[in-house]
DNA sequence: TATTTAACGCAACTAAGTTGCATTAATTGT
DNA sequence: ACAATTAATGCAACTTAGTTGCGTTAAATA
């Protein structure tokens, strides 16, 4: 069950999003909203706005948690298979709209691909 | 720096690795082997067995940390850049030998990759 | 405007992984 | 084989991302 009120924490956490098209970490939002609105809050907002097809959820290099907008998912379905990219130098993280094809692994069904890239992102690359 | 001296808990680890080839967690290991070596030790060992090219490791799908055998690696250079394949079902987790291309990415350099890829493995795919 | 209840804040908790330090045991030299 | 050296270990305490329970607040609606 995603949102169902749109509280003042629901906005704000959308706006952060809005304006600008990076993947933004949980521990990001803490810090940056800590004035503004609880952890607790923060988190259970995301999972909602991911269970409504709004944002999606993955990994980066230390196992924590981030998030992107979402283009043209649902609730009903997620298809942002799209690689992420993290930059060593900055910690940035974008979504990449490159594919990357998997190949049949035999004897094995493959559900869910998670695709991590870490190097220099165009600001840092010189 | 690391391995310098082949103590009994370096060896209890290598064996864990040797007497079966897939990946094993982190948390695995501390809860297998809790009553041989402490927590501590683990983590610091394996760290270890890493700098030398004996293993590899990587994130499993709650972020927590994973390792493997390497086959070919030396301390000098890491080269299992091969994706890995974690069950949905039994949470088994397989070093995949099958190569993926990864795409040049325009404005940036690629250094790294984590593929992770999920889905039933062949004893939970009926 | 009153009622309902989803959403919130807070404090306490969980668990993976880390750190500092005193003790133990693998290596090295004699 | 034994003593000296110091890497490796065990333990307890810590760090921190993320979670849970519960009493309170504020969106929706009637």
């Amino acid at each position: 069950m995603g949102i169902l009120r749109k509280t003042k924490s629901v906005k704000i956490l959308l706006d952060e999003f809005e304006k600008k098209s990076t993947a933004i970490s949980a521990i990001t939002l803490i810090e940056r909203l800590h004035s503004k609105m609880n952890k607790t809050t923060i988190y259970r907002v995301l999972e909602k706005l991911e269970d409504d097809g709004f944002l999606h959820s993955f990994l980066g290099k230390n196992g924590h948690k981030w998030y992107a907008k979402c283009s043209g998912c649902s609730s009903d379905e997620h298809h942002d298979i799209h690689p992420h990219f993290q930059c060593t130098d900055c910690g940035k993280v974008d979504c990449l709209s490159t594919d990357v094809l998997i190949p049949n692994i035999p004897n094995r069904k493959v559900d869910m691909s998670q695709i991590l890239l870490q190097g220099k992102c165009e600001d840092c690359y010189t």
